[in-house]
DNA sequence: AATGAATGAGCGTTCATTCAT
DNA sequence: GATGAATGAACGCTCATTCAT
């Protein structure tokens, strides 16, 4: 059962065809048929073949989504040391991203907040929350300790600055200027007094 | 044409059950059999006597809730003069509605979120956030003018905090204190500096 | 269960529709539902109050229809005495009715063409057949015997008139001449030689 | 994407069920179901998994019906030469065809007559009538300028023939003699006086 | 003379998945 | 590495009809 490089030419294929669905008509009107109709396969047989089930493939979508985001993420951030310059930048690259990136960023929401267990329970929302916000909270403590920070509830505030990054893509106004102007914004609210 | 007592009731019944179904489930997961699984009723031609189809359902749905919810939080606003002060009380209260109409605020998030016409374009999202963003907008804006607020988009920083709210729940902390902590911070982001 | 002037109304009014209906949607797409919507009646349930079930809707829907136009047909045959000129005016006045009564002939033919018993044998369809073809083939039959039409099968000759006016409206042919033209082709197929 | 033996072999058997149950139950009273019945499959699943859906069947089954008769026809057709020769055998083998393949003639006429679209208006029907109409008008035409024939309007002649002889059908009377009888007839409705 | 409320059965269609090559 | 063929279960929706006033 070796990977060969035609299998994961396919799988990614599949992948990519369903990252643009999802984002295009939303995770609950996604379906097999919708994704072979967009890569253009022969039958849904062959997403079958390639994926466990409907939860294997959605994992793929997140896992190739993320990875993809997170690399650029990280390669945007390296060699930043301040605390609130990292914070700036940090949310300056989040909302530049939705330029470039806008159908993983769909994709990614789409699946994270309605792929679900049979019970109803979300399978991959709490995963990525604990992800992305449980990292900026221990930035946030640090610069708290060090003084570049004034006195709030971390936890509040990573979800807080996670919650409007995720909002910037639903408000459909225009991108330019709003990642300085939320950087802004937080630095206002995250700021110590006498910095 | 003429609505009845019986109809009404029934409405309600099938809208309650929906609600939760919706909550519980997901919108993706909400079916008619679901819902009159959760209503106890006989079957899921009832819900189809009692609305044209699955879209009218949605809506009454999203009528219901923001109708109720909406009705709430002008009563706890409602006597509030100053800008700032009306920030903070609309901030504490969407996050003490967390607590008391959990069910409500999600389904809204839900089906405004997942709803779509075939195309895949959403079809209540746009009137829900225009709704609830543009009020506040407003609010900001003439804060401004008035020299309560410092300089800022007033239209970022509505769809900030509408997201921000949106964002609780989705978090998981707990909610002593975080509609305070809220407050506190968008209090800072706001507020003009000769405080 | 007198039958009141209101109760013989209602029925007109249901029956009136349900012609109009099923002459633009065709019978297969015929239902209470489009019925009331046409008449603008308050439920289905009104069409079960007047009717016994649909059979029985059908069926005064096709005595209503052949009454009227079989009523106009006969004002109009009467009084002439040649058999050839009888057939004559009878295709040309049914010619005629297509224009001025198109909804009540579309609607006998689709009646009487689609509606079955559960089985799928035809209900209406060789009464009405026999009626129409019945009465001509003893005109025709009558009209050798006084050596005004030539040898030919009255039946086959009946039954391809009546099809052959039937198919008038099939056509789609503009109307003016068309029932001359028709007279003048079956005035040649039966008219003795030497007349 | 190509069609295989065995997709074709199924597409046939459902086919071949189809044109039953329409000739038998009538356009109206055919379903899915039905067919499965009929074909004795295992489900209605398998249906809509060999055609697209309901307006895909009903185009095959016309496809299926009138490529086998029209060919069955023209092949009886070929070699005849003069005008008259090839409308008396048109008409006799027509009838003919009553006799073999009554099934599918009633099948063409169910699907031709009552599917629809949505709005009611006819799919079929003017397609296969001009087909038919179209091609005899012509043959008319041409006789009419070879002295054959005498004067008529060509178009209200063929659309005469074409109904007299899907009228065969309706008559219930007995084949034998019919499609002579009805050659006759034509003969004498369209020869030119000086035969 | 009419209505409100409800219903069982059936419709065509779509879902992700599986068997057998 | 891929496919053809098929499937059980569920979907939202419509049908004519009935019960109880």
């Amino acid at each position: 059962m070796q990977v060969t490089i035609t299998e994961a030419a396919r799988r990614k294929q599949i992948i990519d065809a369903a990252v643009e669905v999802i984002a295009d008509l939303g995770y609950a009107k996604t379906s097999f048929a919708r994704i072979v109709e967009r890569a253009e396969l022969s039958s849904t047989r062959l997403i079958s073949y390639h994926f466990a089930d409907k939860n294997d493939l959605m994992m793929a979508v997140l896992i190739s989504s993320v990875g993809t985001l997170d690399e650029l993420l990280n390669a945007r951030l390296e060699g930043l040391t301040g605390r609130a310059e990292m914070l700036r930048a940090y949310i300056e690259v989040r909302v530049e991203l939705l330029r470039t990136h806008p159908k993983q960023l769909r994709a990614i929401t789409e699946v994270a907040d309605n792929h679900r267990a049979a019970d109803g329970s979300p399978m991959f929302a709490p995963l990525l929350t604990d992800f992305r916000v449980g990292r900026m909270e221990r930035q946030l403590r640090q610069g708290q300790r060090e003084g570049v920070f004034a006195e709030f509830d971390p936890a509040v505030m990573a979800n807080t600055i996670s919650s409007a990054i995720e909002g910037v893509a639903r408000s459909g106004l225009p991108l330019d200027g709003y990642g300085r102007e939320l950087a802004d914004l937080f630095d206002r609210a995250t700021r110590a007094a006498a910095q």
